[in-house]
DNA sequence: CACAGATTCATACTTTCGGGTGATGCATTT
DNA sequence: AAATGCATCACCCGAAAGTATGAATCTGTG
């Protein structure tokens, strides 16, 4: 989180640099106000969806019904994975390889890298005593994880 | 979707329309470059991170290929299987993927050489329009083949 | 604050998957 | 007889998956 705030604050102080430099040397005073504004709204437009999206990654998976942390007493779900000690990265990644997707499209998904779903998996497939996704898949189901 | 666009432009103008009737109104050149990009970036961010949270919600609960829309429980495995035209063999092949097994798994118990599986499988991803067996255990659980 | 667990990422390596191509034999359909 | 579909197998190659190891950072709890 912390490099996301720092990236943002770069691309910010990068913007502030270049328009201050365009201003100074070429446009002046030439560009009307709206279309000057307008670039730098598209520009911070797309960055707030950006970081948006970075900041709150954690939880853009999970149904809000298997948040932890929510009182919502949803059944079988939240005991089987604590049976299983299933963390909810773990939980999320599981539920993405259920769904088809490929480890790369799961990091893509979830704004990491593919090594860290690698590694979510790995230790997915440890806890549920499994050797492949498949399995994991099949047994997952099995167990209402599902 | 439409309704946070819509809203997204409405804001946007609003926003130039009010910097412009600032810009001639009151400050005019006071203020310098600095501080009004400045607070046109904060402006954009906020709203850039709102869009971007209200795309994103409306399809993060749940991927979209698992939403299994009514599998339609009545017509199942002939009717199905001729549809998608799978073959005896393919169709044993996908029944053992979908349990778990690897290709070499699916050889040994059937007593073939791991490129006919391969094969059988490759055919079988054709088949059924998916890429990978996971995706294949997916959509042949919707379409009630298994 | 300190600690444990969780999350993230990297590097290097091995194994498995999957695509593409081509080939053979066998049974059927035309 | 020729064409077609199915099952079998092989070889090559690149992509994806998985293992092992180590490490930095974050987060919640005592």
């Amino acid at each position: 989180m912390k490099k996301t705030i720092f990236l943002y604050g770069i691309a910010l102080a990068v913007l502030l640099g270049l328009l201050k430099a365009i201003e100074y040397r070429f446009w002046v005073r030439d560009l009307s106000m709206e279309v000057y504004v307008t670039i730098v709204a598209l520009f911070f437009s797309a960055l707030g969806i950006w970081a948006g999206l970075r900041l709150t990654k954690a939880r853009t998976s999970i149904p809000a019904s298997l948040q932890f942390d929510s009182p919502t007493p949803f059944e079988v779900n939240p005991i089987l994975l604590e049976k299983y000690k299933l963390s909810k990265r773990e939980y999320e990644v599981l539920t993405l390889i259920a769904a088809g997707y490929s480890n790369q499209e799961i990091a893509e998904r979830l704004f990491v890298s593919l090594n860290t779903i690698k590694t979510h998996s790995s230790n997915l497939f440890i806890k549920l005593d499994v050797k492949r996704r498949t399995q994991a898949v099949q047994k997952a189901k099995e167990l209402g994880l599902l």
